[in-house]
DNA sequence: GAAGAAATGCAACTCAGTTGCATTTACTTC
DNA sequence: GAAGTAAATGCAACTGAGTTGCATTTCTTC
């Protein structure tokens, strides 16, 4: 997503010190295309660092409670993990592919997420939104076995 | 949802026979303005009838599959199931309160979830999408105890 | 009403995530 | 730079929602 950032800066912006395991965690969050599963994030950061899974779990809440990070969820019961929106990294809707479980960020203009938070007048305070297309990916489409 | 349903014959329209389980299990469902938590439903089934925890699992599942109901995600890790869309009952976006998990549905007309996939001339096949507003109820709102 | 099929129940299991507490590491203060 | 404190991490056990395998009950069909 974002391979200039410097992510320990970033953990230090929002009153985080970037400790190893947090900078590794959010640096591989943020420099993958598509969202991960917490499953997905230790085995990529155990390439470089030894890391316990309930450590990983802590920085993830951690990192979405300073809105550093979002949370979606897939429609299966795992969560996804992804960089949250920013002015030069607008919210967007995900794929979910309902065969193999690959979960992609969509083009932001292809469906706005703004605006229409704006058409509910309602009594409820609204905080976020969250827009899920489920399919066929690409390859399970094309390749109907396994 | 449909008060004039008769949830047997819905059930007998999609192939399966309508069992006193099965009948309760959907006319919970679809009696009931918003959507349901698996244990909101067992609760509310039980008053009824006994049924085991495995039954309404296994029965929600089929109405899933012959597209009588919806599972929807919270963004918790429990999933709410309500009446599928159709043309006299459109499909639409939910709010979920991120307080007290109430998820309630809104509007169809307020976010027009259709059109929208007809913007994505995408390699991959779209089967649905979902749109969850994320938020405070007006209750948890107004009363921020508990 | 017997035989076979479908539905339901029950116990054990799985998987993702959480909790409590011990240990290690990072910061302060002297 | 050592001692003391706070924060971060590790480890084991636990939780909650959902699933699986198999036994039992209920519904069909002849
Ligand atoms: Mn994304
Ligand atoms: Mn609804
Ligand atoms: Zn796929
Ligand atoms: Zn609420």
């Amino acid at each position: 997503m974002c391979d200039q950032c410097d992510y320990g800066t970033l953990l230090r912006s929002v009153g985080l010190s970037d400790t190893p395991r947090r900078e590794l965690v959010l640096g591989t969050i943020g420099n993958h295309q598509g969202v991960l599963r917490p499953s997905e994030i230790l085995e990529k950061v155990r390439r470089r660092i030894s890391i316990n899974r309930v450590t990983l779990y802590r920085i993830l809440d951690l990192l979405v409670q300073k809105k550093l990070v979002q949370r979606l969820s897939a429609g299966d019961r795992t969560f996804r993990y992804g960089l949250a929106g920013t002015s030069r990294h607008p919210d967007h809707a995900h794929f979910h592919c309902v065969h193999c479980g690959l979960m992609e960020c969509l083009d932001p203009a292809s469906i706005p997420l703004d605006l229409r938070q704006s058409q509910h007048p309602q009594l409820m305070k609204i905080e976020r939104m969250e827009v899920r297309l489920d399919g066929l990916c690409q390859t399970c489409r094309s390749h109907p076995d396994v």
